[in-house]
DNA sequence: TTCTATGCAAATGGTTTGCAGTCTA
DNA sequence: TAGACTGCAAACCATTTGCATAGAA
């Protein structure tokens, strides 16, 4: 049998969440992919000629919902997407080159919960973005 | 000599900064100092008749500059602002009533640089926020 | 008296909504 | 075939900009 592709499981995700599989959710799906580690609305919409600007902010509210895409704050407070990695998790977004990449962390998650609880709040949710220069960017030295 | 008030604080800060202490200035602060600890561009311009809106917007990013005001990033993705504490810090944010309160936390500070340097980046910022029931929302029974 | 800061209104950028028509299930 | 989904355009909302004028220093 043919191993599944990420294309497979985010069209099953959409199809097991009763919603329908149509074309121009297929066609964004695989522009989202395509797109790299994260992404905006508007390329989005620039990369999908004949898909309306209405259904590529549907779409990516619906797949926020089934929680196939996830919003990335960005420094500057701009807001971008990123494919995949659903759960609970964070983002460190390099201020250079843009990339992204995710973790999780039980030590964050029981932190969060303690200063919570020292300032009388009971939690149940948080954001944190981690900003800074990713490997790559920091071995690239500045010639000029 | 007399105690020295949050608003004179705030107006030599401006001064201090080599900006004009105008007007629409002080009335602002004034406003803003009377919206309790969060409140938007939107009611600070209506709770300041005669000041432009330009004139709110253009005031609101000068003090952030100064860091007299901070962004309080809010659960739903709006913003609100927040007048005073000066200094990294983070917010605590109730979903029922809105009130805001501040932490701070070398715990975190820590543990960011932490995971940082664990995926390979260099950290030099970071955004969190917390969402949850404040204590006395939490105390106040639901009757009906 | 200079030049920063203001008010107004129009422009902007990003996102949402209304609606008649389309296409999936 | 029903009704979920779409494209289009207009509406919306928050913030910014251009410009002639007002007012701190």
């Amino acid at each position: 049998m043919s191993p599944m592709t990420t294309m497979d499981l985010l069209e099953r995700t959409i199809v097991r969440s009763g919603h329908r599989l149509t074309t121009p959710r297929r066609r964004l799906l695989e522009v989202m992919d395509g797109l790299g580690d994260r992404f905006t609305a508007d390329q989005v919409l620039a990369a999908s000629p004949g898909v309306g600007r209405a259904t590529v902010f549907r779409t990516l509210r619906l797949m926020q919902e089934l929680g196939v895409v996830c919003q990335v704050v960005l420094d500057g407070g701009g807001v971008a997407y990123r494919l995949g990695s659903g759960g609970h998790h964070h983002h460190v977004v390099c201020s250079e080159c843009g990339a992204v990449s995710d973790f999780a962390s039980h030590d964050i998650e029981d932190l969060v919960a303690e200063l919570g609880r020292r300032s009388g709040f009971e939690i149940d949710s948080h954001r944190l973005e981690l900003y800074g220069r990713c490997q790559r960017c920091r071995a690239t030295l500045i010639l000029d």
